[in-house]
DNA sequence: AAACTACTTTACGTTTACGTAAACTTTATC
DNA sequence: GATAAAGTTTACGTAAACGTAAAGTAGTTT
């Protein structure tokens, strides 16, 4: 029932789709603690969700330094006091105003694409129309006269 | 009726709130092809849609080299032949596919974020409990007699 | 005319997030 | 017991997107 718990690096490196490299970086920065087996690196569960958690915040457009400080924030609110729950508040808000910006811009964006879209298939139906008109000028040659 | 329709740098540079040197930059990278007075340039409010397209790419994660060939595609659609237009298709696709996945990250953020601050919130109310435990423990000192 | 303001070019510096190569150790396989 | 496979550390290199400083020009205000 429950999922195998450990990983080593380059299961991580195929399930993700990322770098050793990247995920040795990543420990090196903070934000992975991996066990060790002598010298070899032993990922948890947690870590696996931490990295999973690491990428995504990549494609959202945070950096390395604020995903680990959501991180760090994260940790001490089991043990934190009055002062960083609040600033964990403050940063989870703000948090929440980035993605609004973003749901906005990802709304605006489809619209603009959409437009593209029809653009491009008018100038491909435009093309087509005059493809066809060669086609029955050369295939229908007194036509040609018509052109007067 | 018509919107002034030249603007300066530092025009450019308050509204979107963007430093001088980043709009160089962006034409120094092709994105941005101002007219020039002498040697000061002149943007047309084509230049700043395209910058405000821009800035809004990169809150997009979208690389300026992107946002480049988008706006390159763009124009060739007006005299495109077949191929260019069917990779502006192409691309197009991609961007919604890119933007699928970023409404999905955004969704599943969303939840997080939800689960973190009511995580927050009930730590908070611990807290609070706890200090009025405290209070009322130091003001009716006889109520320590009963932690025995 | 002097000083101020906005604009310009040139060019080197900086941060982030890795890539890449070299040299080494540990573990598994033949 | 050699050799391959997967892991490690150390360290220099790199691309993107500007920051920052220096030095010059062009218009305009006092």
């Amino acid at each position: 029932m429950m999922e195998k718990r450990t990983f080593s690096i380059s299961e991580l490196s195929n399930e993700f789709d990322v770098t050793t490299r990247s995920i040795r970086f990543y420990e090196d920065q903070g934000l992975l603690k991996p066990a060790r087996r002598g010298q070899t690196r032993i990922f948890s569960t947690k870590d696996k969700v931490r990295l999973k958690l690491i990428l995504r915040g990549k494609r959202m457009g945070f950096s390395l330094a604020e995903t680990k400080e959501l991180f760090d924030l994260w940790d001490e609110t089991l043990t934190g006091n009055e002062k960083q729950l609040l600033k964990m508040l403050t940063i989870l808000s703000n948090k929440r105003a980035h993605m609004e910006q973003q749901k906005n811009d990802i709304a605006m964006a489809e619209m603009e694409i959409e437009t593209a879209e029809s653009r491009c298939r008018d100038a491909l139906a435009e093309l087509k129309i005059k493809k066809e008109q060669q086609a029955s000028a050369t295939s229908e040659p007194e036509s040609a006269a018509e052109q007067h």
